[in-house]
DNA sequence: TCCATGCTTTGATGCAGATCAAGCCGCGCT
DNA sequence: AGCGCGGCTTGATCTGCATCAAAGCATGGA
C-alpha cells in the first residue's frame, strides 16, 4: 500500500522535488494530474481557506504545517486536524469547506484543481480506494482525539500530544529506535491549546510539570528530548503505543 | 446521490422489510450481496464487537441504536460514534475494530461478510464513491463533535445533543416543519454523558436547567418537546442550523 | 543600543463541573 | 401490596482548569 500513498516525494523534474498523488499511477494518469498541478505558499498565520468558502482544489502539504480549525461566533476555537508534510487536504465531491484551513507555520502546498482530480479519481479505482483508506485513517485519528478531548486530564492531553508528534516525526525520518526520542515542537503554546481544548496557560504549566518530573527535557521552548518513551506513553494514559515500541 | 445511499429501506421480499447497500445497484450486484447478507440481534447493553477484535463484516443498523466507544484502562469511556437506523458500521479494508461497538438499545443489524462486500466495492465505482462520501460525512460529524468536546460548556453540550437528535429524527420521519419539535431521547443520562464528555449528574442538572428555563418541555424522563427550535440552536452555541431551518 | 513585539512562564483567584452521597420515581417481580 | 432495582434527580463539597494579571525572554528593526 505504501506505493499508493498520496505523498510528497522527491521528484527530480519538479521545482521543489515534490511528486504527489500516486507513485504507482500509470504514466498518462500522472501526466493528466501534472497538467492541473500547481504550488501555493503561505506565511504563518495566513488562512488558506475559510469555512463556508468554495474550495476548488485538493492539495497535499509539501513543507510546513497547516491546521483545520472550527470556530464559534464568540471566538472559541478548536483545532480538528493537524496537517504535516505529505498529509492530504481536500474533500472530493464537496464544494464547500467545512472548516478553516490555517497555515500554522510558513507553508507550501501542492494543489490540484478539484474537477480534474475527481475525474481521474473516478476512473482510477486504486486512487479512490486509497482515498477511502486515508479518510478512514483520519476518522480513526479524529476518534482518538475525541477521547482525548472528552476524558483526559490536562497532563494526559499534553503527554498524548507529545507522543503523537514524536510518532509522526518518527514515521517521516529514518527512525533510530534507540535511546532518546528527540524532536522540535512545531506548534506554539496557543496552537497546542487549540489542539487540546485547553488554555495556553494550562499548556505551559503542564509542560513545566512534565519537565520538572523528568518525563521530558527541554532545550529552549521548542526542542524536546524524551528520555524514556514508555514513561511518556504511560502519562498519556493510552494503552496503544501507536506502533512506536516493538 | 440519495439513490446511492447505503440505507435501510423497505424491501418487500425481506423478512424485516429492509434492503441495504445500494438502491441503484445493478441486479447482479445486489444479488451477490444478498447471498452474503444476514441479520443479527442484540439486547441493550451487549457488546457487538470489542476493540481490537477481528471484524469480518460490515453492517447497517436496522432498528435500535448502537454506539462506538473508546475506553481507557481505568474505565473512563468516551462515545465516538452514534449509530441510528440506516447508519453504516464497518471499515472496508480494515481487519481489526478500532473501538467497541455497543448496543445502546435493543438492536438489529443487517450484516454482510466483509470479503465479498469489499470485492463488490472494488468492482463497483459508485459504491466505492458512496462509501467515501459517507466516510467524509462521518469525519465532518466527528469534527463538529470535537468542537463540542473541546470548547463547549455543559449547557451548550446538552443543547447541541438535543438539536442533533432532533435533526436526525426529522430526517428519518416526514418532517412537519411546523410548530413544536417533539422526540424521544433514545439515550440514558449515562449514555448522554459518554457522548458529551460529562458526568451523568451534570447531564441531569443541565437538562433540568433547560427545562426550568423553558427551552424544552419534558414529559417523563425521555419525551422532549422543543417549543422553539431557534432558541435551542442558540443555546447550542452553534451558528450552523444543520439545515433544520429554512 | 534600545525598544517593541510575540511568545512564554508563573502567580493569585474564581468557578464550572466532578465527586460523594442521599433519596426519588417507575417498573417488574413475587 | 411490598420489594428490589435501574435510571434519574438533587444537594453538599471539592478540585482542576480557566481567568486575570504581571513579568521574563528572545528576536528584529530603528
Amino acid at each position: 500500500m505504501q506505493d499508493l500513498k498520496l505523498v510528497s516525494q522527491d521528484c527530480a523534474d519538479c521545482p521543489i522535488r515534490h511528486r504527489a498523488v500516486c507513485a504507482r499511477c500509470e504514466t498518462d494518469e500522472l501526466e493528466r494530474l501534472e497538467e492541473v498541478k500547481y504550488y501555493r505558499s503561505f506565511e504563518a498565520g495566513q488562512t488558506v481557506v475559510w469555512q463556508g468558502d468554495k474550495m476548488d482544489f485538493v492539495a497535499s502539504v509539501v513543507t510546513g504545517i497547516a491546521s483545520l480549525t472550527q470556530t464559534m461566533e464568540d471566538g472559541r476555537t478548536q483545532m480538528v486536524g493537524l496537517l504535516l508534510p505529505s498529509d492530504f487536504v481536500g474533500r472530493p465531491g464537496r464544494e464547500i469547506a467545512a472548516y478553516d484551513v490555517v497555515a500554522t507555520t510558513d507553508l507550501v502546498m501542492c494543489c490540484f484543481r478539484k474537477k480534474p482530480f475527481e475525474q481521474i479519481m473516478m476512473q482510477t479505482p486504486h486512487i479512490a480506494e486509497r482515498l477511502l483508506q486515508m479518510t478512514l485513517d483520519e476518522l480513526d485519528a479524529a476518534r482518538e482525539w475525541m477521547l482525548l478531548l472528552g476524558r483526559k486530564t490536562a497532563r494526559e492531553k499534553i503527554a498524548s500530544l507529545l507522543a503523537i508528534i514524536a510518532q509522526r516525526n518518527a514515521s517521516l525520518t529514518a527512525h533510530p529506535k534507540v535511546g532518546d526520542v528527540i524532536f522540535d515542537l512545531p506548534l506554539t503554546r496557543e496552537a497546542m491549546a487549540d489542539y487540546l481544548g485547553l488554555t495556553l496557560e494550562t499548556v505551559s504549566r503542564q509542560i513545566s510539570a512534565l519537565k520538572r518530573d523528568g518525563v521530558i527535557v527541554l532545550q529552549g521552548k521548542r526542542h524536546v528530548t524524551v528520555p524514556d518513551m514508555r514513561i511518556l506513553l504511560d502519562e498519556a494514559g493510552d494503552d496503544s503505543d501507536g506502533g512506536m515500541l516493538a
